[in-house]
DNA sequence: GGGGCCTTGCTAGATTTTTAGCAGCCTGCT
DNA sequence: AGCAGGCTGCTAAAAATCTAGCAAGGCCCC
């Protein structure tokens, strides 16, 4: 799934250049199916071959994956993931820029919100 | 491992305990035990049974998973993934807090940051 | 110590996933 | 039209996962 996001859309080829570590074409053949079947995905036919699109929008997706990560590792904190994402070295924050923002949290935490 | 990073570790039961729906005990305890063979997983005796733990930090898998969402959904840009958590509704942030927030973010990437 | 309970080690069979490969169809090119 | 290349439909077999269940050992309580 985390191909077909990427480019909100995948051919069976694409998918499997994606992967890090891909199984078989058959292998990847059979896993679109059963992700169709499941209702994940949608087909559309584009000339002999067929295009496999999320049936969910990649904002609820990505609302839903960020959910899942604060629910396992942040506690159910959303403003403590954003810290842990403050911090990674691509979001290129200065450091003024990070307290500001930790104050923002600070201020959040504080009223109990 | 989902669950077991929610409580840090986990024995057989606590995983299938945090399955939203899980597989039968015998094919959680084989899991576990691949996940195991594959250096994912460190197992300490408890008495007559197995606890286990990840061999990886909290704080690393944290950040390869967030990494991840934002390469998936974000292109790359983690500040575009802090607005997303930001409007989360349980980050609870007020209006006012989450304008100083894309204002940060907006700074950062009129920079080219 | 003895009994009940829980957990692991192990096994065998059912089920699912992965793999390879062939036939047929569509596309694009000559 | 004819041909080559790419893709799907389908099948059969290999590999992995899931399931159920039994024996053996540790733990706790009587």
């Amino acid at each position: 799934m985390d191909v077909i996001w990427k480019s909100g859309q995948a051919t069976v080829n694409e998918v499997l250049e994606g992967l890090d570590d891909p199984p078989s074409y058959s292998a990847v053949r059979a896993l679109l199916n059963v992700l169709k079947t499941k209702g994940q995905l949608d087909v559309e036919q584009d000339g002999a071959r067929y295009i496999y699109r999320p049936t969910v929008t990649a904002a609820k997706a990505s609302r839903n994956a960020l959910q899942r990560i604060v629910n396992t590792f942040f506690g159910g904190e959303p403003r403590a993931a954003i810290a842990a994402l403050a911090r990674l070295p691509e979001a290129n924050l200065t450091d003024k820029e990070l307290d500001a923002i930790s104050r923002l949290i600070d201020a959040a935490k504080k009223e109990g919100r």
